[in-house]
DNA sequence: ACATAATATAGAGATATCGCAAATTATCAA
DNA sequence: TTGATAATTTGCGATATCTCTATATTATGT
């Protein structure tokens, strides 16, 4: 893998900006490192399956308290920066980290800013 | 100097993100990064003076291409979230990059998010 | 005091974001 | 197929951002 392929560009990096220009838009992401700490035992945490720490939105809604359209609205914007990625189970939509992303997003600011 | 006061806040952060989340104010961060090689030669470069990298505003204006007051404005955005500092010297009011600032931004993402 | 240059602030129209309720779509279960 | 649950999309009013022109402010030189 060369340097190009995992360096992020401007455009993404204002993208991801955007993303996180918002409070709860950042607490989405920071409650998403620790699902098993920041969810009931009864919330659909995926903790195997493939897509481990995946959280549905109904979930997500509850602990940031924000009505379910805007909810899902900001997840799809967290999702669009790439900064989250999605997985549909059934009717249920898990969201998890994208650590990918995030690690390349950490070197652009280093690199970058 | 504890961590603690090294270490940005929630609030301060999406002050930074929200700063970050236009091309044009990244722009302006980037090519403050050396302004020796960013600015013509007759541009209003403070090279000691201790307040060494600062730019006056309508060499960052001439740089960037928008409007006076607009480079006014985005200069006083980065400025509020503490990403770049300012010093008046006579009729010309400088900005440089605020590296501590910067710092902590970078430590802040990889602690935080 | 006056003219000039650099910067900041005010005002405004266009566009974008915020966050909700309501409507729609997708999936499951009986 | 009917009903229930989960999520997305749409529509909307309120607020914020974008970027300009015009005006005000501040500092310098005569």
């Amino acid at each position: 893998m060369n340097q190009e392929s995992n360096m992020l560009n401007d455009e993404q990096a204002v993208e991801i900006f955007k993303a996180l220009s918002n409070q709860i838009r950042v607490n989405i992401l920071q409650i998403l490192k620790d699902p098993d700490h920041n969810f009931s035992t009864q919330a659909h945490v995926i903790r195997e399956k493939g897509f481990d720490g995946g959280v549905c939105v109904s979930d997500i809604r509850s602990r940031v308290g924000l009505s379910q359209s805007t909810t899902s609205q900001y997840l799809s914007i967290l999702l669009q920066s790439g900064l989250v990625e999605m997985k549909r189970i059934g009717q249920w939509t898990y969201y998890r980290r994208n650590e990918v992303t995030i690690k390349q997003f950490e070197k652009y600011i280093g690199q970058k800013i």
